[in-house]
This record gives structure tokens, sequence and C-alpha cells, in this order.
DNA sequence: AGATTTAGATGTTAGATGTAATCTATCGTC
DNA sequence: GACGATAGATTACATCTAACATCTAAATCT
């Protein structure tokens, strides 16, 4: 099918972009571009009229998937009327939960993407998108005692642990011992 | 070209496993075959004399890093003498230096293979084992006061957010803040 | 020493990225 | 409002890479 109204080619290239932060969460870097493609409904040719590489999407997706993080965080803060540590301890819960480990697909992307980060499958803008969403996650989960780093640190490893983990009892216990850890010192 | 003598086939394969480790440790799961084959010294085709498939690979190396990181450990143990916190404080500076960081292909596998394993590039048997490794390793981290498990989540949360973040100044705050918090609660 | 086994080199097929040619509906212009 | 230029999408293809199969020659067994 040929042509398609600007609007709807403005669609399509967010579909993708979306699509590919989903993707990417759950399989790496290592997406083909026609499985993302087919996802998105399109055909592979199509990809680069709207991409001038791979890494281009892959660059744009990280950023999409740290947007929305930021977005949770701030809505989160509303949520709660601005008392930092009744949301921050919302998002421990969450972070921390089995739903969250058994969907890497709309979870986290400091914890889906850091291996693939430092290992050069992305670009340079995809990195500094992560440093920085690395940076502004830590701050929001600072308190006035403790340091949002380490507390970052602890969330960020027991999720990562919990999913390679997964199937054996040791995960649940891994997700429950940190949310424990993190929580009680409060 | 031709055959070998057994005991040269037998220290081929012992090397094609160590470079895989190595490899693996780098890259991921994604390794090339040929590749693996031409850091090991050896055409790829040969590689499926020694292994039934990458798969079968795979689990073998994996095996091995983690055999290497428990000897590490109870190697830690003799030096200090059984002096289980002396021993731990060790480890960790260790863990969270910068040589570390930047050298994961002899580092820690639970770090390095996390996000591989949680994805199923693996196979069943380096499941297995991964999960064994990270039940070891917690319990060998374990103190009186603390628990084994949030300290490895804090450690691995670090170098690998280290690592993702590395060029940036925020790598090496990751570490120090790390060390600090898991050394002075001790 | 000859048969047989088998480590290692060469080949083959499948899948990935990116290009180029074709098709068609939209958008600017008269 | 018709018409031509154009941009979004499809299909087909060239190129490269990865996994795995087949072939070859050297080493072990009888």
């Amino acid at each position: 099918m040929g042509r398609v109204s600007q609007a709807q080619a403005q669609e399509n290239r967010r579909r993708v972009v979306e699509t590919a932060s989903r993707l990417l969460r759950e399989q790496g870097v290592h997406i083909s571009v026609a499985d993302l493609m087919k996802a998105a409904g399109l055909t592979h040719g199509g990809f680069y009229k709207q991409f001038a590489s791979k890494e281009e999407l892959v660059d744009e997706a990280t950023a999409h998937a740290f947007a929305e993080l930021t977005r949770r965080h701030s809505d989160g803060l509303d949520q709660y009327a601005g008392q930092r540590d009744a949301a921050q301890r919302a998002v421990i819960d969450t972070y921390l939960s089995t739903e969250h480990r058994d969907s890497p697909a709309d979870g986290c992307p400091v914890a889906a993407l850091a291996t693939d980060i430092a290992r050069e499958g992305a670009g340079d803008e995809a990195r500094r998108v992560y440093t920085q969403g690395v940076g502004d996650f830590a701050d929001w989960l600072a308190t006035e005692d403790q340091d949002g780093i380490t507390r970052l640190c602890t969330m960020l490893g027991a999720l990562v642990l919990s999913r390679a983990t997964k199937g054996s009892p040791l995960s649940e216990e891994i997700l429950t011992t940190a949310r424990e850890a993190l929580t009680a010192t409060k």
C-alpha cells in the first residue's frame, strides 16, 4: 500500500519507537529490524525511511523508556501529595514485586538495559540518557539518612538477580529480603 | 589440518572453554563460534566435534566461570586464615574496584551474565549453575548482623551500574558510595 | 601396515542489515 | 478541483554474518 497521511506516518513512527522500547527491555539490543517492524504492524523495508540506522532507533527508544520512567516517578510524587517517603516506599514495593520481575518489557530501563549499555551495543546518546537516568533515579530515592545511590544499587541488584534466578525459591527470597532491608532502615 | 593427539585435543577443548568463559562475560551469550575459535587459535568448524551445540558450550563455560569464582572465595578465606570478616572486606574492596569494573572478562560471572541468564539465552544447566552460584555467594557474604542477599544485591547493583555509567564521574561515585555503605555498617 | 576413527578445514544454508526499485495515496499548486 | 510531484510503504535483492553439516587427513587400534 502506498502513501499514508502525515498524521498516520507520525503515529506509525511513534508506535515503532514504543514497540522498540518494549522489545529492547525484553530482549536487549539484539532485536532484529524485521521482528520489530512486524510487531509494529509494518514491513522491515519501511524502517529506513524513518530511521537512519538501527543505532538511531536504539537511542530514541532508550530515551523513550527513560522519559516514561521519569514521568512515572513524578506522577508518584503527585499521587502522594509530595510526601516523599510515602512515594518512595510505594515505588520500592512496586519495583521489588513479582509483577515487575515478570514483565521487564514495561519495567525499569535502568535494570533491563544495564548490561547492554555497558557492552557498547548502544550509541553514545543512549549511554548519555542512561547515565542521566541513573543519576535522577538515585536523587529521587535519597532520604535524610540514606544515600540514594546505595538504595538504587540494592533495588537494581535485587531485581536483576530475582529475574536471573526466576523459577527457584531464591528468586522470591531475594525480592522480600531486599524489600525489608530497604523499608526497615527507613 | 587433520587429526591431533588426544592430549592436544583435550588441551584444545580446555582452552576453548576457558576462552569462552572470558568472552561470555565480556560480550554476553551472543558470541559467535567463529570469533571464539579464532580467539582460541582454531577454525570454527572444529567446534562441533567437541561440543554438541553452542548452548552446550555456554553451559560448560558458565560452570567454568562459577567454579573459578568459588575457588577464589575459598582461597580468600584461606588467605585470611578463616577470618570471615577480613576476607569479606577484602572481597568487597576488590569487587567494587575500578579494576574489576574495567575487566569483566575475568570478573564476577554473577554480574556479567545476570541479564543474559534471565533472557533465556542460556540453557537450563547454565541457569541452574547460576542460581547455585548466587546462593553460595550470598551465604559467603552473610554476617551476624547483615543478610548476605542484601549485601550481594548492593554489590552487584553497584558493579553493574558503574560499568554502565563508565566515563561519567557517577561511575566512580557509585563504587565508593557502595563500598562505604557495605564496610561501614559492618 | 591397513582399517577406522575423529580433530580440524571447508562449504552450505538461514537470517540479519541496509539498498534500490515500484506502487499508490496525499499534498501543494494552478 | 484536477494534476503532477512527492513521500510513505511494500517487495525484492545484495551483502554479511552466524550456526551447523560435510569432507579430509592424521592418529589410534588390531
